[in-house]
DNA sequence: TTTATTTGCGAAATCGTTTTCGTGTTAATA
DNA sequence: TATTAACACGAAAACGATTTCGCAAATAAA
């Protein structure tokens, strides 16, 4: 058992100030070769690394981030988490996970435990309870304090800050139009209360498509599934009682469930029914026939909200840079389950 | 802009010393009614907080747990970390993620970099590349500096720690026994090279049952897939090559690619093949026919690491408690991709 | 009235750094 | 030789909190 070694230790050892030890380390043109050398063999033979703690509470920063997700065994999330600490670690920042658990209250429980001092900056994309509620004045307090805010994907227009969102509009209007473009004509959503704004979002597009392409809007061809149910038996309904031809799904779970019941009803995918999904994961990769999907990019989304946090945390400018917000472009990833 | 306030700045407003203003907010009898009652509503109304920093540096206890994983995109690993984030938050401490990458070099500098102070406590599954360099010294030194380490699952015995292992050698045979008894003789097993300790567990479960039931073992029968390679081209040969009636996978991914790949040979699962794979994913869930899989219990895990790494940082006996080293249970769920 | 005891509060040390400023010694210059 | 500059180092403040100790004033007891 071999305790940590402070500069103090080192000094009084080798009887210098604390001052001279501490200068000696950093190559100070003050001391001279002597004794830095000195200083430096012993730092270096006790493995001597300053204290962190130490350094946050003198420098005022911690060279810390804040992340708060909704959840965590999700491929989406997971794969921009991947992003932030990738991004972050190689600017030297550690990174400090928190999970909303899709509530308002964990969220704000968790940002105030950390604006203590614990970290300069938060990423977080928001739970499913505060964008139901419309309630950030948890965020806004925190932007008050002068801490910076990255949103990502679950963001609202309620908060300036700087965000970083996927083309959601745009892209689901591509995949319906390449549904179209095959043929299809009763294309259908699947998709989750429109509370989220990426809901919002890809609903719009998928109406945006439509119209540009004539065709009229069918309300009963969408399909709006609660959050965290079981609902094999509202989609199976809903393939039993309309003629649908594609099926645009907003997430990955929505379109395997979909395929999977598709296909218990003895429909073939992609000929009878087309499929696409939004999130490229694991169950889009290795089902059968491979989902088309959207690609979201997360840890690129990941890569830009830590790049963005990261620049405004350090930047040092008087005038204070305008919020931005990044759009990432999706992918449309053709795979089995649509027609080409 | 409202800066974060300091008891120096509320000992100056209401002229008092810092040291009455910490009293009166600790509700110290030394502090008189009256001044006490002045100071909390001044503290109250701009929201004062004590500085995480400051307090880490004074109790010289960071609140903070480090979390190393070779990888977050990996259901077991997430299901792992909900547990531990849970856990940990209940008991008020913060956790701070670091991703190895499955490369040595990786875990060792973040573990350097957080030993310097910016947490208390590790819980670490150790990365491919140190189970196969079988190098462990940035952990002996990190232990023999005084803090605590808790492994799980990617253990090791080399190093002396809290550990939280599953049954591995124990479910994988009860898995191969489920197999013999619904009738199956050529019984594959689907593996990852043995330097991961887990692999080698289910490698001697699976051989276990074999003897134990008078089977002889055919080493053609089992397969190692190198970790992070294109392999189905292996998995067809060896599904072709050889007589199967049933195989055991170490992991998710590799059943469901057996699944796939014995699917498009023409053959049934269950009925020609019986599939049971590792870690109860969402891959396993959706699946057609939904995978037999060993459930691991990873949030549980997470927690009882927390748990173990907790309890020894705020234990103050005199006295170390000797290391444990907890097995978690596995549960084998039987679903349609094997005979029951 | 004198002494003892509360009561209420402040000064200062401490945690481990960094950094400014001051100072004594030596070497260079006038 | 006297003055100045360069050199090498130490003292102390600061970051924000906690806590021990000391000390006045007010009250109680003698």
């Amino acid at each position: 058992m071999k305790p940590k070694i402070t500069l103090k230790d080192i000094a009084r050892e080798l009887d210098v100030s604390i001052s001279t030890v501490s200068k000696a380390l950093k190559n100070s043109t003050e001391i001279s070769k002597d004794t830095k050398d000195k200083i430096k063999a012993f730092a270096k033979f006790y493995n001597y690394r300053p204290n962190n703690i130490a350094l946050s509470l003198k420098n005022k920063k911690t060279k810390n981030i804040g992340v708060i997700i909704p959840d965590i065994v999700h491929h989406f999330f997971t794969t921009v988490f991947r992003g932030i600490e990738k991004y972050a670690n190689e600017k030297g920042y550690n990174v400090i996970v928190c999970i909303s658990d899709e509530s308002i209250e964990k969220e704000v429980i968790n940002m105030e435990m950390l604006a203590n001092g614990s970290i300069d900056g938060f990423i977080l994309s928001l739970s499913a309870e505060t964008q139901l509620k419309n309630e950030y004045t948890h965020l806004k307090e925190l932007l008050d304090q002068g801490i910076p805010i990255v949103l990502f994907d679950r963001v609202t227009s309620e908060i300036e800050c700087d965000k970083v969102v996927l083309n959601d509009r745009e892209i689901a209007c591509e995949a319906v139009e390449h549904f179209i473009k095959a043929g299809a004509n009763n294309i259908a959503l699947v998709t989750t209360e429109k509370y989220f704004n990426v809901s919002e979002s890809r609903r719009n597009g998928y109406l945006d498509a439509l119209k540009s392409n004539n065709i009229a809007v069918d309300e009963k061809l969408i399909l709006t599934l609660p959050h965290d149910m079981e609902n094999d038996t509202f989609i199976t309904e809903f393939f039993q009682n309309n003629k649908i031809d594609a099926v645009l799904c907003v997430n990955e779970i929505f379109a395997i469930q979909c395929m999977s019941i598709v296909q218990e009803l003895g429909l073939n995918v992609p000929k009878d029914i087309s499929i696409i999904g939004f999130t490229d994961g694991i169950l889009s990769r290795f089902s059968v026939p491979r989902l088309s999907t959207v690609a979201q990019h997360g840890e690129l989304m990941g890569e830009r909200a830590a790049k963005l946090l990261i620049d405004r945390m350090e930047s040092v400018d008087e005038v204070e840079e305008p919020f931005k917000t990044e759009v990432i472009n999706a992918t449309l990833i053709k795979r089995g389950s649509s027609i080409n």
